[in-house]
DNA sequence: CTGTTAGCGCTTTCAA
DNA sequence: TTGAAAGCGCTAACAG
C-alpha cells in the first residue's frame, strides 16, 4: 500500500514541497487560490498526512502517551485507561496501552518498547517494586505519572485512592451500626493499598476503643475463591464477626458467596446470602452492587484516570513544576448490606 | 530530553553507523569484539533505539495497530481490547486505542488520525453504517477487521457473536421448561444484534407453536434504566409474560430491577426480586451473574478480541487471503433464574 | 506569499 | 567484516 506523499501532492498542484505542508497545516500565508489548488490535489490523491515522519522531523517525540497497567481486562484498569484516553484527546493526543499482567519483568521490557516508539509520557501503575528503570527516564526528563499505588522512594506525579480515607469512613459506619466484632478481608499483604486500608482499619478500630481487631483481620484475597474461604474461616471462629470490610472488590464478591453458601443465619432466599445477619461493606463499587444491596466505598476510577492523563500533559508542558500527588476522594454509597445492626 | 543516537553510540564505540545498527539489530557478520564495544557503548549511554525513525527508514509503516471501539470502559469493549492486545505482543506489535462513543462521525475522525499515525493495521467495532472512509483504505490494501458487528456490503474480515445460535439455545431453555409467554427486551432496533436476536426469538417462537410473541417483544433497553422500565410495563399487559429473554447486560441488569421492586410474586428477600417467580435468561456473561443466580448465554469477549487480532495480522502477512469470518460460540450457563417454570 | 536547503534517526543498497 | 551515501516523508529556518 503505497501513499501519496507530500511531494506529491506538491507536484500535482504545481507548487513546491513547503507550500503543500502550508496548506495541509493550516498555517496562514497562502492564497486562497493556492490553498484551493493544494486541496484539491490532496483530496483527489488521497492524501493522509504521515505523522510518523512529521513527528521524526519536529524532533523524535510522538504525540502519544503510554499507559501500562496490569490488565485491560480488569474493570479498574480499563476505566483508568477510559479516563486517560478521553483527556489525551482533549490534547490531541494517542493512548497507547500494554498490560503487564502485575509482572515486573514484563513491565520494564514493555516500558522499553514504549520509549523505543519515543512515548511522549509514561502512565503506570507499577507491578514491581523496582522503578530503576523509571527512575532513569524521568530523570532524563520523560513525564511520567504513576497511578493507583506510589512508586517508592520516587519523586513522580502520582494519583492515588484516598484509601485511608474510605476505610475510616467504612469502618465507623459500621462501628455507627453498632457492630464491633468486624471483620477485614485484604488483598496480599504486600500491596500498597493492603497496608493502608489495614492500618486505617486497625487504626479507627482502635481509636473506637477494640483493641483486639487484629483477630480478625485476613489477607490474601486477591481473587474471589480465597476471599470466600478466608470468610468461611471467619464464620468459623469464637466470637465471629458481627460484621465485615471486605477491602476490594473480589474480597466483597466472595465475602458475599460465604455468606450465600453459609448455614444458618437468619434464613432468606435471594443473592444476599444464607447469612444475611452479617453486614457487609465493600471498598469499590461494582456494577450490580446497587441490586444486589450492597453498601461500598466508592470512587471513580475513570476520573483517576483523567486526572493522571492532565498530570502528564501538565508535566510534558512544564518539566519543571513541582511533583503533585492526586487523591482522589471516596464515599459510602449506602444500600442495605452495611446498615444492618448486630443481634 | 535529548537521546543519544545510533550516530552517537557508533562513535563512542569507534565504528561506523551501519556497524553499530548491525550491533543493535542483531544482524550477523559483526566481530565478536566489534559486536561487544558496539554494546557497551550503547549501554553505558542508555542509547534506545528510535521505533519512529527505523519504521520510517523502513517505508512508512509503524508497527501498531489501530483499535476503534464504543468505550473502553464498557466491559464488553475492554475485554476486546485485552484480547487484542495480548495477540498483537505476540507479534511484536503495539496496540493504539481510541473511543468513538459510538459516534460514527467521530469514529471517522480516529479513523483518519491513526490512519495518519501509520497503523499497520485496524480493528473497528463500526458505530456508523457509512463505511465509506474504509472502503477506500480497504481498497488502497489497509488490512481492516470488524468485530461485533459486520460492516454492511463491505468485504471485510469479520469477528461476530452467534447471536441466532444463542437466542435460539436461550428460548429453547425458557420453553423447555415449560414457558409460552416470554418476554424479549432489546437494545436499540437499529443495532444489528438487536436484528439478529429479536429476530431468532421470533423464529424459535414460531417454531414452538408460539404465533403472538411479538406481543411481548420490546426495544430500547440500551440503558439499565430504560430497561426496568420496558420490564415494568410488561408486567402490567393482560396476559404477562411468565419469562423473560433480557437481550444484553444492561437489559439484563434493568429487568432484575424492575423484578426486585415489583409488588407481588412469591415474595422472598434477595437481590433477585420481588417477583422471584418469573424466569430470566440474559443475553451476555457478567460479574456476579454467578452470585445472583442468573442464568445467561455466555461467550468469550476476550477470546473475541484476540481472534480479531488474529484476523489483522494474517491479513498483513498475505492482503490476497480469502476474506474469513469468525463466528465466536456462545453457550447457555443455568445458575437457577432460567430454570423456574411458570406457576 | 512562496520556494530552497538542510536535517530528524534510522535502514538500505552497494562498495571496499 | 565494515563503511559511505542516499533516502524514508516531513518540518524548520531562511531566503526570495
Amino acid at each position: 500500500m503505497r501513499r501519496p506523499t507530500l511531494a506529491v501532492v506538491a507536484q500535482a498542484a504545481g507548487v513546491s514541497l513547503k507550500t503543500a505542508s502550508r496548506v495541509l497545516n493550516g498555517e496562514p500565508n497562502v492564497a486562497t487560490a493556492t490553498r484551493e489548488r493544494v486541496q484539491d490535489a490532496a483530496a483527489s490523491l488521497g492524501f493522509r498526512r504521515n505523522a510518523v515522519a512529521a513527528d521524526l522531523a519536529r524532533g523524535g517525540f510522538s504525540r502519544l502517551v503510554g499507559f501500562i497497567t496490569g490488565d485491560l481486562a480488569n474493570q479498574f484498569y480499563s476505566a483508568l485507561a477510559s479516563g486517560i484516553e478521553r483527556e489525551l484527546r482533549e490534547h490531541g493526543l494517542q493512548l497507547l496501552t500494554a498490560s503487564s499482567d502485575e509482572d515486573p519483568e514484563r513491565e520494564g521490557s514493555l516500558t522499553g518498547e514504549l520509549l523505543e516508539r519515543r512515548v511522549g509520557a509514561l502512565i503506570v501503575t507499577p507491578a514491581g517494586a523496582d522503578h530503576s528503570a523509571l527512575r532513569g527516564e524521568i530523570a532524563a526528563g520523560l513525564p511520567v505519572v504513576v497511578v493507583d499505588r506510589p512508586a517508592a522512594g520516587m519523586d513522580v506525579d502520582t494519583v492515588v485512592i484516598d484509601n485511608r480515607g474510605g476505610t475510616r469512613a467504612a469502618t465507623r459506619h459500621l462501628l455507627a451500626h453498632g457492630h464491633r466484632r468486624i471483620a477485614f478481608v485484604g488483598d496480599e499483604p504486600h500491596l500498597w493499598t493492603y497496608q493502608e486500608r489495614s492500618d486505617e482499619f486497625l487504626a479507627t478500630m482502635r481509636d473506637a476503643g477494640v483493641s483486639d481487631a487484629q483477630r480478625l483481620v485476613r489477607s490474601g484475597a486477591h481473587s474471589a475463591a480465597a476471599a470466600r474461604d478466608l470468610m468461611v474461616e471467619l464464620l468459623a471462629v469464637p466470637d465471629p464477626p458481627t460484621a465485615v470490610l471486605a477491602a476490594n472488590n473480589r474480597a466483597t464478591v466472595g465475602t458475599l458467596q460465604a455468606l450465600r453458601d453459609a448455614p444458618g443465619g437468619a434464613g432468606g432466599a435471594g443473592g444476599a446470602g444464607g447469612r444475611n445477619d452479617i453486614a457487609v461493606v465493600g471498598f469499590d463499587d461494582f456494577e450490580l452492587a446497587d441490586l444486589l444491596g450492597i453498601t461500598v466505598v466508592a470512587y471513580d476510577a475513570v476520573e483517576m484516570g483523567r486526572r493522571a492523563a492532565e498530570l502528564a500533559v501538565a508535566r510534558s508542558a512544564d518539566p519543571d513544576r513541582t511533583v503533585e500527588l492526586v487523591v482522589v476522594p471516596t464515599r459510602v454509597v449506602t444500600r442495605g448490606s452495611g446498615e444492618r445492626r448486630p443481634r
